[in-house]
DNA sequence: GACATTAAAATGTAAGACAAATGAAAATTG
DNA sequence: CAATTTTCATTTGTCTTACATTTTAATGTC
């Protein structure tokens, strides 16, 4: 592991990337313990509050775990699964809310990504994913939900039509689309009547995956996408209307 | 932004989780400028390198980039499709090279995401999406070629077939999938007759998706995962076997 | 042998200093 | 006056030193 101290980059950065290299590479393997930052410091020739950097910077990423004490220091982390669904999580929701995509693109994303797990979870569901979609079904009934309640709800039926593929990696992807677009469809006014119209889909989708017909779910969640599209372009529309009242006001 | 200097938490994680919290809520717009170093320690009443490892870790997942100089400063980053794709690509590696994921699930979950997005790839490919994959199926046919070279070619090539939809998030979330195989990948070792087989699949689907054939697309890509698991398991038995025979010796 | 004490090692944090980059204002020059 | 150069203040990048805190291991005591 070596850094270029000539660089026009910080240092702190490249010896990030040197070891970084090293994880993926295979060199520094799981719950390996790292030297000391005063070890890393005198191998890199730079001063600790550098290499403390550059860890802080793997931190970020999950890649390591540091630890007080004696015996402390900093491990290589494994990987956990909800370590990664944070990361895609966070990141998907940025990427969506600078704007940088429309909702539109993402709603497509999600729907085509879901679509694709279908098959799978109509194979593999268990119980378990079928009570969870059940239960939220019925929550999804009450009168006296919010909004956000709503399509938290919401995001977890479908999470468990995506758990029910039985794939974690899947699930890991997906969670990221899924949970990256409630910012936006918590904007959406769900009305009485557009509740009942998705709940209904809902139970069919769940009675499809039930009975194990894919081709069945598949068609569903097309049904699905188009009618929250035409939701979120309802709400653009009337949020269009009342600008232009402004204006002309 | 506010945070507990008797938390447990590292301080440095602290700040930049209020950092993070505000630029997700909306409170720091993009291109915004943070207050410098010295602002952010007085703010929080700790020193600077500690907000310099608060900043670190932000700049580690693209959510802010420094500049030095008189107008310098911390700014929130837009963030861009090709650093979520690094980061998308990085943790993906991490989590099959880790081996919490097998060969077989990850095979599976990339080409379910990749059949996902061939209908609107079969719709919306340009030419160049075409010109792409046929470029690359010459490069596969050269004899010459390295297996890593070949399993590069592969991902171009797949990578061709994703854009071709035209939907920015499923490119995205695909390039976490596809290339994180890569790795896998390279270690298959490509008889002349494999390469032959998997040419002859590209090409069909190169065909296919001019013809704007999706049924076909999607036959297709059941075949290539059927082989490419084949392939892989061949490795892993040829490997194992050779293992016996280290044993019995 | 069990328990309290101490020491050592490591990370976490602070404070101050200087280097380097950078842009803006001020000074100089034609 | 305009163009150019110089100066200078600001800000990040880095180093040094020091101390606090946490944790384990060794040591000593009863």
């Amino acid at each position: 592991m070596k850094i270029d101290p000539d660089s026009t980059v910080d240092l702190s950065a490249q010896i990030a990337k040197a070891i970084r290299d090293a994880i993926i590479a295979g060199d520094l393997i799981v719950d390996q313990r790292l030297p000391s930052e005063a070890e890393l410091a005198d191998h890199f020739d730079v001063s600790r509050p550098t290499v403390r950097e550059a860890l802080k910077r793997l931190a970020a990423q999950s890649l390591i775990r540091t630890q007080r004490g004696a015996t402390g220091g900093a491990f290589v982390n494994r990987l956990r699964f909800e370590d990664a669904y944070a990361q895609q999580v966070t990141t998907s929701t940025l990427l969506l809310s600078m704007n940088a995509v429309s909702f539109d693109v993402a709603c497509e994303a999600r729907y085509a990504l879901e679509r694709a797990c279908a098959p799978l979870s109509a194979e593999r569901r268990t119980p378990d994913h079928l009570a969870t979609m059940r239960a939220e079904i019925h929550r999804q009934e009450q009168p006296g939900l919010t909004d956000e309640a709503f399509c938290a709800s919401d995001v977890t039926f479908h999470r468990a039509l995506v758990d029910g593929a039985g794939n974690k990696v899947l699930s890991y992807q997906l969670a990221g689309a899924v949970e990256a677009m409630q910012p936006l469809m918590n904007m959406i006014t769900f009305t009485a009547r557009s509740r009942e119209e998705i709940v209904a889909l809902h139970t069919d989708i769940a009675d499809a995956v039930e009975a194990q017909d894919a081709t069945r779910i598949d068609a569903l969640l097309v049904k699905l996408e188009a009618y929250t599209r035409h939701l979120a372009h309802s709400v653009v529309a009337a949020r269009q209307s009342r600008k232009d009242k402004e204006k002309t006001a």
